[in-house]
DNA sequence: AGCTCTTCCTGAAAGC
DNA sequence: TGCTTTCAGGAAGAGC
């Protein structure tokens, strides 16, 4: 499932051909995940890419009218204010290739975006859990507002600070968009197993230690995947098509019952924030169950108010 | 604030 | 063998 490692490696792999293309038609299937279809129709035939950028797990395309193209400062200011995302969400089974038009077609290809240069970008999505929306210029910058962090980008005192503040359990927060953009289910669980912390465990009653810890591997593990071209388990596949290693790496994400390759010891799965959460009993030890805790234990991280 | 449950969807796997 | 049921999961919304 696309989460940021493989969303970067497809914007890498879309970076490489398509800025400089000029949209030259649209053609749909199931609209079902398009928030509004005809809207594609309408805004992007004769646009020119601009950009591929990502944005936590979006995809996030730049489009300029492809029209007048001046270099004169004050015009280019003027196409980038009438420029308008197209903003894509891989969901659990999305893939955006480009492809040749005489290349057969994926089941569930449901978008074709038509090139200048004779390929075309398609996208599928077997579930269509995924989601495309045009956002125009102006939004922009409100609607990644909406999004937390870069988990790439945000420095420790700020993860820290963050995380220190919160009563959810830590694995609820890694998959929380609104605080880190981009984690989801496979990283979260890869990167608590590399900072030794039990999935349920409350951010709050972590020590600064773990939590830099925590921060840290975060940084290591999307580092590492995303040299690694992701992780493909079911669907997942780059812009041409190709499948992702890191899935080799994984240390818990589904490998339940199988021995810990730090300890041995049985790897065990809990439900969490409502999703399979794996970890290793023994390196990733269960909070307290607390309830009647010894009166006024001291704290390190108690944070007072 | 934060938890659980539900919804969307399909295909793989389990159950009978 | 072949049909039916169950399940997974990113995100959003409801309800507690």
């Amino acid at each position: 499932m696309p989460e940021l490692p493989e969303v970067e490696t497809v914007v890498r792999g879309l970076r490489a051909s398509l800025p400089g293309r000029t949209i030259l038609e649209v053609r749909l299937g199931k609209t079902d995940f398009i928030d509004d279809p005809a809207a594609l129709g309408r805004h992007l035939p004769g646009t020119r890419i601009a950009e591929v950028t990502r944005n936590g797990k979006f995809v996030c395309i730049r489009l300029e009218s492809g029209s007048q193209q001046s270099l004169q400062s004050d015009a280019s200011q003027a196409a980038r204010a009438s420029a308008v995302h197209l903003i894509i969400h891989l969901g659990m089974t999305g893939q955006l290739t480009i492809s040749h038009s005489s290349d057969s077609v994926a089941p569930h290809t449901h978008c074709f975006f038509f090139l200048d240069d004779g390929r075309e970008l398609r996208y599928t999505d077997i579930r269509r859990f995924g989601r495309i929306l045009l956002v125009p210029e102006p939004l922009m910058a409100e609607f990644i507002g909406h999004l937390g962090k870069e988990p790439l980008q945000i420095g420790a005192e700020e993860f820290c600070r963050g995380f220190g503040l919160r009563r959810a359990r830590v694995k609820a927060l890694l998959l929380d968009q609104s605080v880190l953009r981009g984690v989801g289910n496979i990283y979260a669980d890869e990167s608590l197993f590399r900072a030794r912390l039990h999935p349920t465990r409350i951010a709050q009653r972590l020590t600064r230690k773990q939590l830099m810890a925590l921060h840290r591997a975060v940084r290591e593990i999307l580092t590492a995947a995303i040299r690694m071209r992701g992780s493909s388990i079911s669907d997942y596949v780059d812009t041409d098509g190709n499948r992702g290693e890191f899935q080799h790496r994984h240390r818990v994400y589904q490998r339940e019952g199988k021995p810990c390759v730090r300890c041995s010891e049985k790897i065990r799965r809990v439900i969490v924030a409502g999703r399979s959460s794996f970890f290793c009993p023994h390196c990733q030890p269960a909070p307290r169950p607390h309830g009647r805790r010894k009166r006024l234990e001291p704290q390190m991280n108690a944070v007072k108010h």
